[in-house]
DNA sequence: CGAGCGATTGAAAAGACTCAACCACCGTGG
DNA sequence: CCACGGTGGTTGAGTCTTTTCAATCGCTCG
């Protein structure tokens, strides 16, 4: 949680290897360091935002961030919460199209930064790379071909169960940590709704609510509410 | 409409044109020719299933074909339809896992089938081809965004105005023609809600039902419905 | 001509949303 | 150190959309 200004060097970034980049051999790895920046961002703050046009992509060494769109009331959607070692942005970078998602931290964060032609130019280089990152996108595809079909057929409680559920391996050790509203744009409802339906999730004993954290109590039984 | 049993070579393949192979060359077109085998497909004839493992991929020289994975019920939800020009299945050919969605055909179609080895290798010779692909996978996951926040914030009729606007075009000059179930299944509904959608939709003269088929009349209207 | 599937209708019930009010915590400034 | 203001969390009530279930209709195919 002390996270705080931190100079990370790829050489030694543990969130590398379980990254995108964990392909590159050590000459590479020096050559990414040399092009990437790192920075430091404070709780809510914005990576970009949807139409705007990329200039590279994010490196997500400590923290999380929201990706999310807003529908037509301006109600945000989060399509998904990155954590270390993810890579943010990189879609963007094929398209030509100008970002269709925004990003913002939920908590302070340790993000590097790697200019898009560099980037392209490893993407040129090196197949083993390019072959992750396809695997990655169609990975993606895949999840949101199921996230879609959750949020058209599965009724809200179900989906909460689900988020609760993803929620509580994007926040491994720690405690689900998010406003009840982030939650809502997540779960896709009102924010009514999620706090109601956590206290009956609580008063079934399947979480426990500590204020604004959320503790998983019966994984098991959650999953099998959120149906798959 | 009289489509049957026909068969195709690249070279001819107007479809070709508009698909992701527009960028191959003579000499790749007629290599991508002796590679690819050209089928017929019945009405409601399945290409490939939700966990089968992939062994080539699928161009849609004519015809429709819904893309779709099941909910928890079974029920389906249509992620997709796929028309001419169309290339289907190659997600999946990246990465290692089996289908995450089915393929089934809407109307009798021609679709000629590609290697996975032939793919890949295509794939590895030819940058822009894999450029094309690496843009189309973004915007594909662009347009899945879209949809999260569609199924999760729209109300159904919304959902079924945005629907027919884009079966609108994916139909072009034939009028829309699924039944009301796959209907139901794209937008995300019941059939019984859809059909008493519908029915308003055409008391306020936004579109014709003759009956399986539906005709748009008000476009414009049905795009301000359908909100974005 | 009959069977059967897809389309349609009706009525009742459930799930969510909206709106409005209230509470609780937290940091600020006096 | 305490009052103040504000944001985020919580609660209740009423409403509306959508689902569900059951029944009927109607077209098409054998």
């Amino acid at each position: 949680m002390e996270t705080n200004h931190k100079h990370v060097t790829c050489e030694n970034c543990i969130s590398r290897k379980k990254s995108l980049f964990s392909c590159f051999d050590n000459e590479n790895v020096t050559d990414l360091n040399h092009h990437k920046s790192c920075n430091y961002y404070k709780k809510n703050q914005g990576l970009f935002i949807d139409g705007s046009f990329p200039r590279g992509i994010y490196c997500l060494n400590d923290g999380k961030v929201k990706i999310f769109t807003r529908g037509d009331g301006g109600k945000e959607q989060i399509i998904h919460i990155a954590t270390s070692g993810e890579v943010i942005g990189y879609r963007s970078m094929f398209s030509g199209d100008p970002y269709g998602v925004s990003a913002t931290t939920l908590e302070e964060s340790n993000i590097c930064f790697i200019a898009k032609d560099d980037f392209l130019n490893m993407l040129d280089v090196n197949a083993t790379f390019r072959n992750n990152i396809m695997k990655e996108l169609s990975k993606e595809l895949g999840e949101r071909a199921i996230l879609i079909t959750n949020m058209a057929q599965k009724p809200v409680r179900d989906r909460l169960a689900f988020s609760l559920v993803m929620l509580n391996s994007i926040y491994k050790d720690e405690m689900i940590n998010l406003s009840r509203e982030d939650l809502a744009n997540f779960v896709g409802t009102a924010t009514e709704t999620i706090i109601r339906l956590l206290k009956e999730f609580k008063d079934d004993g399947l979480i426990e609510i500590h204020t604004r954290k959320i503790e998983v109590i019966d994984l098991k039984k959650l999953i099998q509410i959120s149906g798959k």
